[in-house]
DNA sequence: GTGAAAGCGCTAACAT
DNA sequence: ATGTTAGCGCTTTCAC
């Protein structure tokens, strides 16, 4: 049923019945009821896209999800963002337009978005240092809010990030209040802004303790279990084992766990282990972590903030950017240990 | 750059600029060749919302994922289905539009894309037994395909699944033959269709072998870690213990595990444990999963057909429904050992 | 308070 | 081979 069937059934103009719907004041009560009453009875939806040419605002909201070209899995932080930013657009009756491509063609998607008019704002991904997407979208004039930081010019458009300094900051404290003296950074990927952010935290929390981070207990790479099996494994057979570890993802920190495993070592007992995460609730219940902090649901509401802060932004333009940095949660669980040969 | 401009820029008229892009043959070579040479440097795209008004077509397909009003947690098996998907649309020139919805109202996302006109077909996720949504899609006219079954009346729609049956059937022959009697069901919830599939191989191999399957050794609940966990130790601490689990999921399976280590029992040697799941590729680069079948890749891969059924269906109506059953991978790693006390 | 008509950007039937 | 025109379903002036 379309606007013009059910302004017929109504005896009414196509006009009349529009404005009842969109609640334009001039319409008599007692029409508008009538009206919104026949449109709930034939389940009524106006047309998305006749709507969005008549208006010229689509409502629609734009993600594009680069897929490693080397890699079939897709990282499941991108779901559960997107959960969250869903959630919203739900809610203000906005789409969500997905777009999935190599990540070497990113830009053109970002290009051919705002080309083909079919959203009225995007979300970046996984920003690097010095993003040009964060250019072009300026240039473009397509609003946008970046999930992260480029690192550069961070204060010319909006951001929703996670406090991944301080996170891996209190997370270093944690361990050195508890006797640990060599503690190791198992990261991801330094090209990655949080990555960069982790090891400054966990630098500055050594530092502040006039410690000097030590090379040897330093990784940073992909983050894949095997990576994290391999690295603690290094490090716990080399002549200065680490007594902690600060773990960038969980599927990392499986790795780490099993080394311990096939090593002997016990968590608590021999070695702590730190994680940091957006994918722990996953093993929440079983409270087996001994530290963690921010969790995937904090990615489910920084979806969220990006996603009204977006809406914001489409609504008011020209208001000065927003940036949102939000806390991760430092969860201590039960088999925390004590340094060994620590009280 | 609308078609307008294009066209006036060109001085040509609207219709010919557009057949010329759209290959349309009575336009004469030089003519198309000037046009497209044009659009491409005026990095023009047709609107979309404009084209679909006037095609009838909106060259954009529905994908509604429910999200647990439990959990903030998404399962990350959409994420793969959709990445796959995403990549035969983007060959394809169609839309992704995504809808995230409370799990409750799953069938209003669906009768909403179709009254909304915003998408040409939809995918079904998580079918589950007598799915209502079947029905709802077939009366609504809205092309679509099901990731899954649902049981009933499969033949009168078309599914793209894992043959999950055959995969636990194969895995449960696989520990058999080394050996193994008492094996351990940790099922995911039976209210699924394919957890339903997995029992019925499970209980297919050992019936073929004179044994019955030990209710005792079954368990169906939602695959959390602690599940995992809580099951395996229980059946562990039992009177008469399991040597090998068959395990729905991988995060189920690191409970499992970790009940093990907790236990002082090694995977090979006093334990075999099989997981089949969507997510195995995660843990794969570190060899120590003894079996497994499918992988999420496979998940990226039904993605992929789902895509491309639908996408033929809306291009020929009318043709019979096809059903597309994917074999999983049988993988055997290292650390498989026979039946503890066997050869 | 209601309606007629124009127009959003495109395609497609109908000229020529 | 190219142009004119109508129309997709809606919103939005403008008129009454």
């Amino acid at each position: 049923m379309n606007l013009k069937e059910l302004a017929a059934s109504l005896g009414l103009s196509q006009t009349t019945v529009s404005r009842a719907l969109n609640d334009y004041p001039e319409v008599s009560e007692a029409t508008r009821q009538r009206v919104k009453e026949a449109a709930r009875r034939n389940n009524y939806r106006p047309n998305t896209r006749a709507k969005s040419l008549a208006t010229g605002r689509t409502m629609a909201i734009g993600h594009v999800i680069p897929v490693s070209t080397r890699h079939e899995i897709v990282n499941p932080i991108f779901a559960d963002f997107i959960a969250g930013a869903g959630e919203v657009y739900a809610r203000n009756n906005h789409d969500l337009l997905l777009s999935v491509v190599p990540d070497r063609d990113e830009e053109q998607a970002y290009r051919d978005l705002a080309a083909k008019g079919s959203v009225d704002g995007a979300i970046v991904h996984a920003p690097r240092p010095e993003d040009p997407r964060i250019a072009l979208l300026s240039r473009l004039g397509l609003p946008f809010v970046v999930h992260g930081r480029a690192g550069v010019g961070d204060g010319s458009y909006s951001w929703v990030d996670v406090n991944n300094r301080r996170a891996f900051h209190r997370a270093t404290e944690f361990l050195l209040d508890l006797g640990h003296r060599r503690i190791a950074l198992i990261n991801g990927q330094e090209a990655m802004d949080f990555a960069r952010r982790r090891r400054e935290g966990y630098e500055t929390a050594l530092a502040e303790r006039g410690l000097r981070a030590d090379p040897a207990l330093m990784r940073s790479d992909e983050m894949t279990e095997f990576y994290g099996y391999r690295s603690a494994r290094q490090m716990l057979e080399g002549p200065q084992p680490p007594t902690a570890f600060l773990v960038s993802s969980m599927i990392t920190a499986i790795g780490v766990r099993r080394a311990l495993g096939d090593m002997g070592l016990r968590l608590g007992r021999d070695v702590s282990v730190v994680i940091h995460d957006d994918e722990l609730s996953y093993l929440r219940n079983g409270e087996d972590i001994p530290i963690f902090t921010a969790t995937r649901s904090s990615v489910k509401q920084a979806g969220r903030i990006c996603a009204e802060i977006l809406l914001d932004i489409i609504r008011n333009p020209g208001r000065p950017p927003r940036h949102v940095l939000l806390e991760a949660e430092l969860t201590v669980g039960e088999s925390t240990g004590p340094a060994p040969g620590r009280p």
